[in-house]
DNA sequence: GACAAAATTAAACGATTGTTTAAGTTAAAC
DNA sequence: GTTTAACTTAAACAATCGTTTAATTTTGTC
């Protein structure tokens, strides 16, 4: 059930692609119910009808983009942690690999928390689900490594750390307007480096201070 | 400017109330692009000429329901300011208010960040961003209290504490199902209980942690 | 070149969108 | 009671929505 690879025949072909990066840039710029399928077919250059020709209807589509996005993420995590470096450092890259990886997919994040999730979608977000519970097994296994040696504190609710990571960056973006005007950040190029030189360091900042042992 | 208090008109009748308290709802349930104004009617009551009738356009409506919705924090915040006590203290209080207030709100701010903000739409969230930056002020000078005693560190990102308090805040509703699953939260009561007894310590022990100073 | 399948198109479908209109009702002022 | 303004209504408006249809073009196979 949690295995995709052949059941449903999953692999887009270019075409399929091609319409799917159009709507996701467009959804995450408009929302969902904001774009409409001539806008998608009028920036993706196609006929209008070749969405629902290639997936049914307006809602596949989404659900489509959505498994598209999320589906790659389970080897990355397992590599990491695999890696014989400190719990501080695995924590660490732990966090960038979140924020580069939710960074990269940002727009779909976006359709997801604000379009699908909470309103009464007919959309399957079980593989997503199913996603995030697996990464939690692995965050829980390298906060259990640092307990064993007494670096990390035993109270430790790492069902919430995802939640502030994500939560943090997820709401720094929501509310770009008021930071660039307070910051003055006046172009892309300096937001990104706020969030590359800032943001980031403070993110992990937090969660180091969280997990931080006092007794030690 | 900033001050609106007779330059439009802000007051409202009880029927635009009515109409604001309906729109709310179905904005937050089913977002502004999926919620038409003939759905606002029905579940209101009232004709459908009603709305551009009270407040111009669909558009003007959410600006009201924004504005009115947003123009009665500063009070609440100034007397915590005022209170005698310990900056620890403080600083709880101010994370009790915060998610107090924005649980109470919670409807218009998720629309405000996934409807009006990044979305190229035609809204003025001047006002919006304006008590931000009094709230940020404020937690400012909170943070000063507890610096001067030494009990906080003095490299602290204030810009970034309310970010990582709402953000929390928000990302845990916005992934609710996925932690409806996770923690076997069956009923409305369950999940209150949990951001309660779990999630609202959990901020300020996050907070917390980020704020002390270890060099004592 | 002939055939079949896949891909693409323009046009139309009925439904719904936000808004306006013009007629009707209500309520207060005089 | 008359007048005036505010309020409310049903109906219509043009525009857009997602989807389907049927005809046409492209592509690959023999």
């Amino acid at each position: 059930m949690s295995c995709n690879s052949e059941e449903e025949m999953t692999e887009l072909n270019e075409k399929q692609v091609q319409i799917l990066l159009v709507a996701e840039k467009l959804f995450a710029e408009k929302g969902f119910d904001g774009t409409s399928i001539r806008d998608i077919s009028r920036e993706a250059k196609i006929n209008i009808a070749m969405v629902s020709y290639y997936f049914g209807s307006k809602d596949k589509m989404l659900e489509a983009l959505i498994v598209w996005r999320t589906s790659d993420m389970a080897l990355q995590l397992e590599n990491l942690l695999k890696m014989q470096v400190d719990p501080w450092e695995k924590m660490e890259r732990l966090i960038d690999l979140y924020i580069t990886r939710v960074n990269k997919n940002r727009c779909i994040y976006k359709i997801i928390h604000s379009e699908v999730l909470n309103t009464h979608r007919s959309i399957n977000i079980q593989q997503f689900n199913e996603v995030k519970l697996r990464n939690l097994g692995m965050i829980r296994q390298i906060v259990e490594e640092g307990q064993k040696t007494g670096q990390f504190r035993n109270d430790i609710p790492v069902e919430l750390l995802p939640t502030t990571v994500l939560g943090t960056y997820f709401h720094f973006h929501n509310t770009r307007p008021f930071y660039e005007d307070m910051l003055n950040l006046k172009s892309d190029r300096d937001f990104d480096n706020y969030v590359k030189n800032n943001l980031i360091p403070y993110i992990k900042q937090v969660i180091k201070a969280l997990l931080k042992n006092e007794n030690q």
